[in-house]
DNA sequence: CAAATATTTGAACGTTCAATCAACTGTTCA
DNA sequence: TGAACAGTTGATTGAACGTTCAAATATTTG
């Protein structure tokens, strides 16, 4: 396993348009942020506002330590960033991009089609 | 568990651009489907083209049986729709935001900052 | 320095989930 | 009808993942 795209590649033509093996699981990798709800609730918070993790597990009545566990995920895909102001440690979005791509999923969600 | 964004509402006035708790975990459902290379594959196939189910197996150089169960899941989410064409099914997107989804997450991912 | 506060980290546990395999359903065609 | 082909489905298995709990690491303050 590994491959896959090489594939479609001989296919021809048609395979100018097709992201690369890598690019697809990036784009993977990148969406797979937005694939749990405690990243999204995380996401939207520092969206209103830059926040302390004590202020994110309060506002989403989380464990501090699941909410750290998260932003370490966040931050090791460069969508949060975490500044240390003396005890605490500020937190905030990291990447232009995060609020519109939920903001476009948002209206896809709110679709009924 | 289960709440946790109506603490936020509480907060008050920066609450009222944050999205409702039912949205946020039909967000993440909606990324989810995007969250795994596999889909992210089957999908960028079908915005080439439609194809059936062998030819997206061939493609990919996957198991039918895995791609099937992958048609499965994107059918669920509303993102792919299947029509039988004799002995064969014919697969298409079904939901225009799909390429546009993956188009924006695709120019995130080649933006190397 | 000791206590208190804020956050991180690692191990453990349970759950979710994708791939595999085998069996099954439907369709064509000889 | 029956063999061949196209896909689906269900059970199983193994890996990935999120939460919890306990312990560890700052940092501030008395």
């Amino acid at each position: 396993m590994g491959e896959g795209v090489e594939d479609i590649k001989k296919a021809g033509k048609a395979a100018a348009a097709l992201p690369s093996e890598d690019e697809m699981y990036e784009l993977a990798d990148l969406f797979k942020m937005f694939g749990d709800s405690t990243r999204v609730k995380i996401l939207s918070c520092l969206q209103i506002r830059n926040m302390y993790v004590g202020e994110i597990a309060d506002t989403l009545n989380m464990t501090i330590s699941a909410v750290s566990h998260q932003l370490r995920v966040l931050r090791g895909a460069k969508l949060v960033k975490g500044t240390k102001e003396g005890k605490e440690v500020r937190y905030s979005l990291d990447d232009d991009h995060v609020t519109k791509i939920m903001e476009y999923g948002l209206t896809h969600v709110n679709e009924d089609k």
